[in-house]
DNA sequence: TCTACATACATCATGCATCTAGGTATGCAG
DNA sequence: CTGCATACCTAGATGCATGATGTATGTAGA
């Protein structure tokens, strides 16, 4: 059998997304798969994003007008749909760090982490 | 109009429910009511637990065998279920709160606010 | 006495984010 | 030509929080 089969990061902090999807894209305008990859590397693995939640979250965002699309060549030379923040996205991604932190803080306190 | 409708700290973060209530009865048994006051009071009023969401996750951890329950009497004097955490809670809580550690440092990573 | 409020329990319908599992298509390495 | 990484997508199931609603009791105040 394998080495051990690694406990595996469970998923992702219902409601974290689309915060974290708005924060990689406020450094750069990506694509999808790209936005995946930048979360799993940031975080040294410990976040994997699924791409049946991705997805459906790029497509929320877009609808919500936080993010534009648009279809341009990626950097391995393949169509690929580049998202960029909207101004209204910068916004909201502002009042979603602000909720993370004063939740976060909450849940410290809690449990005995505050600091 | 009110002073300023104050934009009412919203609901809580997915999935970190259980793991509170676990932790609030590792300092002490409570009833579930006491439980909701308690985690209202020490994140100071961040998190409101609504009754809606606080009795099925009761009822939930208890089916799981994290909690033990038993009908007392209140210190107001009224009967009430008091519940207190089983041994596998207690293992439970160690592993919730090692995962809430991962996660909300991988979140900060992501978000820039590493430290 | 009557009313309002806090205490204390509970369930149900709804909404919504995530996951699993599937699918399409291309380019490149072996 | 086979497999893998890239790159997009959807459908169905699951599971949790919410809001609404319901019951019952004790106590303070009018």
């Amino acid at each position: 059998m394998p080495p051990t089969p690694e406990p595996k990061a469970a998923g992702l902090l219902q409601g974290t997304l689309d915060m974290m999807i708005l924060q990689v894209l406020a450094l750069e305008p990506q694509h999808g798969y790209a936005i995946a990859s930048r979360l799993q590397q940031i975080s040294q693995d410990v976040l994997q994003v699924q791409q049946g939640s991705l997805y459906p979250a790029l497509h929320r965002l877009e609808k919500k007008g936080w993010l534009a699309a648009e279809w341009k060549e990626s950097e391995q030379g393949r169509m690929a749909k580049i998202y960029s923040l909207t101004k209204a996205g910068k916004k909201q991604l502002a009042e979603e760090t602000e909720n993370w932190r004063r939740m976060s803080a909450a849940i410290g306190l809690v449990m005995g982490t505050a600091r």
